[in-house]
DNA sequence: TGTACATCAGTGAACGCGCGTTCACTGATGTAC
DNA sequence: TGTACATCAGTGAACGCGCGTTCACTGATGTAC
């Protein structure tokens, strides 16, 4: 009884359905689901989701919301693995980014709205900002510098940026064997070095 | 009489067809077209398409390739119009990358497989390795070293994802003004600084 | 130059499909007395 | 503890819609004589 509202009939049909989505979405594609097929994995007539959400995109704010607050524990998980001035403590952090986007390709892409369906949210875009500040604080630890700091901000953005590319091209196959010949954890400790030389304090 | 097989009745449909085509997407994002809106901007009938291509996957190949073969002809402008030892040919280079992406994000984003319709051709493959080959032989040129050399390869990798990860994050607004102080003009020094240290040939 | 014919780009009507959403309903659960 | 009632999650049938694709066709253009 410690939940409440919830088993009334179908258990937790709301998170249910967003578990469905997530993986239609995952085995065919960012736009590759609908309600009708959620509703025929999880076994539920296709009015049945309207009790829980107002539309189409709601179900999809959902489901990448759900995705953005994973993907922010793996990080946060990361960066508390090390501590402040260890410099894998960044190769863990990028890492946790890469993982995130390999392991849930659809839901990443929906999260950087490459698909069709773009959705504004204030709650996403919060979502997204906490992210950055994980990145930024980590920066900011490493460099022993204020997280107000431009250059702190600077090469923060630029870690991002250099993860955040490598995923896209990784998981979309373009960083093929047979053009790109550095291994992924090289490449994480090339741009960790080049943007934050350990000894470097300008 | 230069153009043979034109001019029928529409003119050149296949083409006027691509360019439907690319604008809805540009308007509507990449998966928020089909054949029949792009017929009505045409002034053509639903089944006129199909005197020119096999079905809707067919279409959408020739509006990606020919997007790819946009931007490769940009890049390579970029890079043809500075010397090799120049750093700011390597900036250019990033900045035709990034422009194209601002200029038509919805190609941009059908290109590197984030919408919900996934093509796989050997034509769009070949022509993206056209692409980080271009990036390749910059590299190498810049850095006075062979294009097999794996230290060029790895920091030829490490530019295109610091540039492709910047222009997802700045098209998608991710990189909006509140929490990025960095320009994107000191951004890309900064890469092409990092990656490929104007006195250093190790 | 003129005529007969072949070609083939574009027509317009039709098809079956899966979709998102609405509707009056049903029936299991929670609550008040 | 038992009964009456209110709540509300889920039903199942229906809707209108735009879609991709097919079809027999039409009629303008190019070509052979």
């Amino acid at each position: 009884m410690i939940e409440k509202k919830k088993k009334y009939h179908h258990g937790d049909l709301k998170e249910q359905l967003v578990e469905s989505v997530r993986q239609l979405i995952e085995s065919h594609g960012p736009d590759g689901w609908s309600i009708a097929e959620a509703c025929r994995s999880a076994g539920v007539s296709t009015a049945a989701p309207y009790k829980h959400f107002k539309d189409r995109e709601e179900i999809l704010h959902e489901v990448i919301l759900s995705g953005m607050r994973r993907m922010g524990e793996a990080m946060q998980a990361a960066a508390d693995a090390y501590p402040a001035g260890d410099p894998e403590r960044i190769v863990a952090l990028g890492k946790s980014y890469i993982d995130f986007a390999r392991s849930e390709p659809g839901i990443f892409a929906l999260m950087f709205g490459m698909a069709g369906s773009r959705i504004e949210a204030p709650k996403l875009t919060e979502e997204g900002r906490g992210k950055f500040a994980i990145v930024i604080r980590v920066v900011a630890e490493h460099m022993g510098r204020s997280q107000d700091d431009p250059a702190v901000n600077a090469r923060a953005y630029a870690l991002w940026c250099a993860v955040h590319g490598h995923s896209f091209l990784a998981l979309d196959g373009k960083a093929d064997k047979t053009e790109i010949t550095v291994s992924e954890d090289d490449y994480l400790h090339l741009v960790g070095a080049a943007f934050l030389p350990p000894t470097k304090t300008d």
